[in-house]
Order: C-alpha cells, then sequence, then structure tokens
DNA sequence: GACCTGCTGCGGGATG
C-alpha cells in the first residue's frame, strides 16, 4: 500500500521541505515498508540520515495513530534504539528531541544505560518514554528486572544501529536473544506489532546480517541500500625520496613534517593511529617539531579518562582544538561531529575501517571525504594503493556473527530467570529462532539447564552454582537476592583485562594503566600519559597516584591491546598490487615511489605473482633462514609458521625460532633447512590440517586463555564490584582452576568445547587458513636463495630481534646486518 | 637503503 497519503507522512514531507530538505529515495523506500510492516536493514554511506530514516518512520506512524493513542503511562514504549555506545546515544537522543519539537508530537525520549542516575531509572520504571535509546547491555539490564515482561506490549519497532559494529561480537548475541525474547512477549500478549530494523554501513555479508537481525524468512523482510556513492579522495602522503621511508618501522615520524601544513589549513584535523602508546609519541613529537601547536593538539585513546575525553570531543566539534590524535576510539559517532580532515598513519589493516574513518570528513551528501593516508614504512604504500583499488570496487569485510556462544546463552537465562522467571519450553523456542542457536540440539539444551540449576556434573557439589529453581507457578527463577545482585553486575560480553586508574594527588583523573605496567614502576620514574608527563608516587587504594613532572622524556606505557591483523580482502589485493607495481600497469603513484624497491626485491629474489608464493632461503652467520609469504596477515601466520615448523620437523629433527609480520614468516634454525618444491607443496598442504595444528601448537594453553572470558561470561568466575579491584591473576588462576576441573572430570562439558571452537575460528582463524593453502596449492612456489635479506624479508627480520632486545642492542644488531648486506652489494 | 606497536566497547534494583 502507497503510504504517501497519509496524514504523517505528508507531515513529514512538508517539515522537510520547509527545512529545504528533500528526503532520499533509500529514506522514502524505507518509511514506506516500515508502514506497510516490513523489518529489515537501511545500508547507506555515512552522512546521508540513515538515522531519520527509521527514526521519522515510526514517527509518521505515530503522527497517523495520533488521535487514538491514548496509552496508559505504563504502556508508552513504542521504539527501542539500540546503540553501542553511550556517547553515541546522547548525541542521538538529541538530535531526535529536537526533531520531536519541531514536529509538535508530543513523546519523550529516554536513554538507558551506566550513564542513567538512579532516579532516572525509577522514573522511567514508573513510566516509559516513547522511545528508549539503551545500549545491548542495559536492555538485558530492562530483562532482569522484575515486572519487565509487560513493558513492550506497544512496542512498534527495534532499532539495532551500527548493526555491522555489533554482528561480529558476542554483544550481537545479546542483541539476537533480546530481540527474540521482546517478540515472545508480544506473542504472549497477541499484540504483535514489532518491526526489527537494523542500521549498517557497508560489509561484504550485508544479506547475512539482516538474517542474523530477523532469521525469520517468513516475516516481511527487506535490505534497502541506497543508491547513493560517497566520494571519497585519498591522498599519500610521500616522501621526496624514497630512500627516507624505511624498509621497516611502525611510527612514521619521519614523515610528521608533512603532517603539519596540512593541520595548519584545516579548521580540524583528525589523526588515527593504530596504537595507544604510538599515539602519546605523536603527540610528542608535533609538539617538538611545532611548539606553536601547544594547548591546540590533543589525544585520545581508550585509556584516557573519560570526562577528559569528552571534553575533547567537544572541544574538537566546537574548533577549541585543531586536532586530536587518536585511536579507534573516535572511529564512530561520524553523524554527528565531523572534521575537515583525516589522517591515517600506518596501515588501516582493513579496507572498512579506513573508509569509515575516511567518512568523519567532508560528511554532508555532496561534500567530498578526503582522507591522507601517511605511510610509517616502504612498502606500505602498497597498501595505500591496495585500499585505494579495494574502496573503488567495494571490496569491505565481513563481519562473522558468533554463533553457538553457550556463555552467553547460560548468562542470558539466569538473567531471565532474576527478572520474572521463565518457561524453559517457551524459551528452547525462541532461543533456537535466533540466528546464534539455530543448530543448537535438545540435549545441548539439557545441559545449559542442568548446568544453571545444578552446576552441571562436576560443580554439583556446591551450593552457589544451583543458581535457578522452578517456582510454584511453574516459571524457572532465582531465589537468592544476592546472587540476583551479583548477576546484574556481570550482564554483558565485554571482559577486560585488569587496570589502574591514574590520580594526581591533588584530585583528578587521567586515566589508566595496565597492572603489570605499574609493578615496574619504581617512586620517582616517569611515565607519559595523556600527553603528559607524570612522575610515580605510589599505589593507594588501587589507584596509581602521581604527580606533574619537570621531566620532558619519559617512557609510554604499552597496553597488552587487541592485535589488528591484516584483513584477507586487503591480503588479496596486496598481493595484485605487488604485480602491477614491478610491470608499472597501473596508475597509482604510490608504487611509482616503492617502483626502486621492487626492483631491488626482484633483484635479489623475485617479485611473488598473484597466484605464487614465494619462499626466501638465506644463509648467514645467524644460521638458515625460510621466509615465505602469503599476505594473509600475522594472526594466520603465526599458525602456519608453527604448521609448517612441525611439518618440517617430521621430515627430519630440527627446531626453529619463529617470526612473522602481516605479509609473511620466518623460520631460523642451526641446521639446513630441507626445502625443494615438493617439500613446499607437502609441508603447505591443507591435507590433515586440523590435526596437524592440534600437533603443531599448545591449543590446550591457547583454549585455557580464552576460558577466562567465557567463565566471566557464563557467571563462573566474580570479576567483582565496579570500582573494587580484583586482580588480573587471581582471575586468570580461578579460571583456570574451572578449565581443569572440567577437562578432569566434565569433558562433555559445553563451555570447555566452546574455549576450543573459539580457539580455533577466532583466533587461528583455521576456515582462512585453509584457504590460504588451498590457495597455495593451485598457485606455483617459488623458492630462491638471495645473497642478503630481502626488502620483503627484512622487515620480519627486524620484528623478531625486537622482541628479545632493548633498543640500543637492536640498534647496533641493525648497523650490523646494514653492514653485511653492503658487503653483498 | 634499514630501529622504537599492538584497538574498541559495557556494567544493580527490590524492599521497607
Amino acid at each position: 500500500m502507497d503510504q504517501s497519503k497519509t496524514k504523517g507522512y505528508k507531515k513529514i514531507k512538508q517539515w522537510l521541505k520547509a527545512n529545504g530538505r528533500k528526503p532520499f529515495k533509500f529514506q522514502e523506500d524505507a518509511w514506506q515498508h516500515y508502514l506497510n510492516g516490513y523489518s529489515g536493514l537501511v545500508n547507506a554511506p555515512t552522512g546521508f540520515g540513515k538515522t531519520f530514516s527509521l527514526f521519522l518512520a515510526v514517527a509518521i506512524e505515530a503522527l497517523n495513530a495520533s488521535e487514538t493513542s491514548n496509552k496508559k503511562a505504563k504502556d508508552r514504549l513504542q521504539l527501542i534504539w539500540i546503540t553501542p555506545l553511550r556517547s553515541l546515544a546522547k548525541d542521538i537522543a538529541r538530535a531526535m528531541r529536537e526533531t520531536l519539537l519541531e514536529l509538535e508530537l508530543d513523546w519523550h525520549v529516554g536513554v538507558r544505560n551506566g550513564d542513567t542516575s538512579q532516579a532516572e531509572k525509577v522514573q522511567q520504571k514508573k513510566s516509559m518514554p516513547e522511545i528508549l535509546l539503551i545500549t545491548p547491555e542495559s536492555l538485558h539490564l530492562l530483562l532482569a528486572q522484575k515486572g519487565s515482561s509487560t513493558l513492550f506490549k506497544n512496542l512498534k519497532c527495534i532499532v539495532a544501529d551500527e548493526w555491522h559494529e555489533l554482528l561480529g561480537s558476542k554483544r550481537g548475541v545479546l542483541v539476537e536473544l533480546a530481540v527474540s525474547r521482546i517478540k515472545g512477549l508480544q506473542k504472549l500478549e497477541k499484540n504483535q506489532f514489532l518491526r526489527v530494523w537494523g542500521i549498517s554501513a557497508t560489509i561484504g555479508n550485508i544479506d547475512e546480517a539482516l538474517d542474523v537481525l530477523e532469521p525469520n524468512e517468513a516475516e516481511k523482510r527487506i535490505i534497502i541500500k541506497a543508491d547513493l556513492e560517497k566520494k571519497i579522495i585519498i591522498k599519500s602522503i610521500l616522501p621526496d625520496d624514497i630512500e627516507t621511508l624505511p624498509w621497516a618501522g611502525h611510527l612514521g615520524l619521519k614523515l610528521a613534517y608533512k603532517l603539519l601544513p596540512i593541520i595548519e589549513k584545516s579548521k580540524t584535523t583528525l589523526i588515527f593511529i593504530n596504537t595507544r602508546g604510538q599515539s602519546e609519541m605523536w603527540y610528542q613529537h608535533l609538539l617538538n617539531i611545532e611548539p606553536e601547536l601547544a594547548g591546540r593538539i590533543a589525544i585520545h585513546h581508550g585509556s584516557i579518562d573519560f570526562e577528559l575525553r569528552n571534553w575533547i570531543e567537544d572541544a574538537l566539534h566546537t574548533g577549541q582544538l585543531k586536532a586530536v590524535i587518536a585511536t579507534s576510539s573516535l572511529d564512530l559517532g561520524v553523524d554527528f561531529k565531523p572534521v575537515d580532515t583525516v589522517v591515517q598513519v600506518g596501515s588501516p589493516k582493513g579496507v572498512a575501517r579506513f573508509l569509515q574513518r575516511a567518512g568523519r570528513s567532508g560528511h554532508s551528501p555532496h561534500e567530498t571525504s578526503k582522507i591522507y593516508f601517511l605511510p610509517t614504512h616502504a612498502l606500505e604504500l602498497v597498501e595505500a594503493a591496495a585500499i585505494k583499488e579495494a574502496a573503488k570496487t567495494n571490496n569491505i569485510e565481513s563481519r562473522e556473527p558468533f554463533i553457538m556462544v553457550f556463555d552467553t546463552l547460560i548468562q542470558y537465562l539466569v538473567t531471565l530467570a532474576i527478572g520474572d522467571g521463565f518457561d524453559d519450553k517457551v524459551i528452547y523456542q525462541e532461543v533456537k529462532n535466533t540466528h546464534a542457536f539455530k543448530l543448537i540440539l535438545p540435549e545441548e539444551w539439557a545441559w545449559v539447564m542442568q548446568f544453571i540449576t545444578s552446576g552441571g556434573d562436576s560443580l554439583s557439589a556446591y551450593n552457589e552454582f544451583k543458581k535457578v529453581t522452578k517456582d510454584e507457578d511453574g516459571l524457572w527463577k532465582v531465589k537468592s537476592r544476592q546472587l540476583a545482585m551479583r548477576h546484574r553486575l556481570h550482564i554483558g560480553t565485554i571482559v577486560s583485562d585488569a587496570m589502574l586508574k591514574v590520580k594526581f594527588i591533588s584530585g583528578g583523573y587521567i586515566g589508566m594503566v595496565e597492572e603489570y605496567f605499574v609493578t615496574r614502576l619504581k617512586a620517582g620514574d616517569n611515565f607519559r600519559l595523556a600527553g603528559r608527563v607524570l612522575e610515580f608516587v605510589q599505589v593507594k587504594d588501587m589507584t596509581v597516584v602521581v604527580r606533574v613532572s619537570k621531566q620532558k622524556n619519559a617512557i609510554s606505557p604499552s597496553w597488552n591491546g587487541g592485535r589488528l591483523p591484516l584483513s584477507s580482502n586487503l591480503g588479496s589485493v596486496l598481493r595484485k598490487k605487488y604485480n602491477e607495481a614491478l610491470d608499472k600497469t597501473h596508475q597509482d603513484e604510490e608504487l611509482d615511489v616503492v617502483y626502486p624497491l621492487f626492483l631491488l626485491q626482484e633483484k635479489r629474489s623475485h617479485v611473488p605473482r598473484n597466484d605464487e608464493l614465494l619462499i626466501e632461503l638465506i644463509n648467514n652467520k645467524e644460521g638458515f633462514h625460510l621466509f615465505a609469504y602469503p599476505f594473509e596477515g600475522r594472526l594466520v601466520h603465526e599458525v602456519l609458521a608453527a604448521l609448517v615448523a612441525y611439518r618440517l620437523s617430521k621430515l627430519l629433527p630440527i627446531s626453529f625460532s619463529i617470526a612473522m609480520n602481516d605479509y609473511g614468516f620466518e623460520l631460523l634454525s642451526d641446521i639446513e633447512i630441507p626445502m625443494d618444491e615438493s617439500i613446499a607443496y607437502e609441508v603447505f598442504s591443507p591435507k590433515n590440517l586440523t590435526e596437524d595444528i592440534t600437533l603443531s601448537i599448545n591449543s590446550t594453553e591457547m583454549a585455557r586463555r580464552k576460558f577466562r572470558d567465557i567463565a566471566c561470561i557464563s557467571g563462573l568466575v566474580f570479576q567483582g564490584y565496579p570500582g573494587k579491584y580484583v586482580a588480573n591473576k587471581h582471575l586468570q588462576s580461578s579460571a583456570g582452576l574451572f578449565f581443569n576441573v572440567f577437562s578432569d572430570y566434565d569433558k562433555h562439558n559445553l563451555l570447555l568445547r566452546q574455549a576450543y571452537d573459539e580457539v580455533f575460528y577466532q583466533q587461528l582463524e583455521e576456515p582462512r587458513l585453509a584457504a590460504a593453502l588451498e590457495r597455495i596449492q593451485n598457485g606455483a612456489i617459488i623458492i630462491t636463495n638471495p645473497k642478503s635479506f630481502t626488502p620483503l624479508s627484512f622487515p620480519i627480520k627486524v620484528d623478531s630481534l625486537r622482541e628479545n632486545m632493548s633498543s640500543e642492542e637492536l640498534e647496533q644488531r641493525i648497523a650490523r646486518m646494514k653492514a653485511e648486506s653492503e658487503k653483498v652489494r
């Protein structure tokens, strides 16, 4: 049915017209489909009003129904808007409130998350706002409330904003489960209005993204793709001479001076750096080469105090700050806080991340986004060319949804049990209808139920694991109030490392550092955080107390963050660009600049073709090196190196030390490594892959480490109260205890199985590894014997040296390598 | 010809 003749629809169009705006076609598409009862997914570039496509659809519906809507205060809730970030909720709420005012629609917009005050929560309990902006965690907390099952009676729509961010994580599973429950509750009330919509940036598996959000194919579902091109210009910051760019390295300070004019001529600049520690170094370096920037630039990353970060975001927004150096902490929030210019320092490792960052500039529909790329080593210029091509052909990474995560399921069931309780037959069906658990077997469900009611086979002797019991009304509930409170504190799937807050003696928080970093400090030592040099005084009440230091130089804490491996999309385009660089079949200025390096690589060894695997055998004083370059990212290379080492050692007793980077890996041995074409095909074979991986790496140890998160999420381990401190060691050891008990007495424990699955599929990326080996089998293997290190092998060598050496020793070693290299020349 | 690596995100309320 055409909805454009309805009262509300006309009003919205008039209102837009009065503001000099015309809806995009995709927005009207979304309104029409929403009003006709569809669920779906909206996919459009940033800056085109994705938010308004759905928010206004719900508003139209409300305007159409305005006379009849006279609901009891309790039944007000119409729209749940899920955002992955608290800060986004604030910005979206503001925009919605302004719009509602202008539309004269008397609706309230509420925000519900960890920042919401107790008073406000009580108020919401009495009377929900019509629109509620909420995080996945807080939505589960809502389900954990007594009396929550009536809240969703008149709910019309659930929107998962930035759905691509949640999709590839257990937080996405939280959304799936909450949606399944709310649908079930509406079925009970026989009031089924609910439509489920996602808003997503472009990802490789957009169809699957919809399947996860609305798995029922019988529903009316649609994907609305905006037929709009966002123009993006990618400009590499090129060295005047390739020789100024190092062969190896990740910091990139050598080209920093080229950034100054860019910062100067832009009103606001966002500089993305890959790591927290490096962002501190860049900040210091920019101030050193341009003291005028003092007070006009700032750092923003995950270990800087929340308040300070808020201030920085606002100051950039208002133009008080000229530039901010940031990690992925500023990836999101594109639609509300655009900047003039964006710079990416070093490899972004993936196409999607790079484009998302680019989108923060030139944000309105007809502007062009511009992003500068500053390479930190020579080969990164090839990455720049590869990203340009991937962006042009829309070769964007997928986000793999999680399935069969029993820790999250266990948490969810206890959540329901501390709320209004649950009927296991009903919930089983609901859970089985989600994407995450559609493969769950009746016996697995029975195991989960047994686990939350009795603690399972191995924990049945302990009362604290008998969490859930059947009530007189036939529903499963948690009786203990203390247990319920502890559980509420633990809702969510993010498990953090032990961090200590950093605070001035005089008061005022600066940020966080890791526990282990502090253990190495003694009183009087200096370190750098949030761009300031701080003198360590003491640790008191689990807070690091510091004062301002007069020293200029200090160490930067390194935080043990996640690793960002090269995505396989980028890897494959990268291999292609290697050929074009040597053949000069390209139009990339970046490749022109690195051309001399490719010539040298070809002269000393070989530039691998698209369908080739290059193996370099180099023999020097250090020993016998084998380098191989699959371009699959360092996580895959880590496993691949162990696998090849294991298979070689079956041919002849030999041991290796292993090193890798995003492009390839190295095996180093004292004795000559047996290698020819037939051996190469054999050791890079996908045959017996799973068994050989298991034998070549210590999967038990890896699973044990994964189990820490699983133990926390499933509620086996209590992480302590917020603000109170539980030592990391304690957490690891008690999770380890459970791991041992389950391994010894409860082999069929599903949480144990999940730990191994997570190791194989997420950490080792077995499917990607298998695909890489398949590709290698079908291509050629080229073996060369260079006389010295090549442009490809050198960076791996430097990285491997760095791991075991101080920087001074490293300096000497590099000087020696350089000298030896020159002799050959 | 060549050095300083490792991201982000969340989080109590029932009862007197």
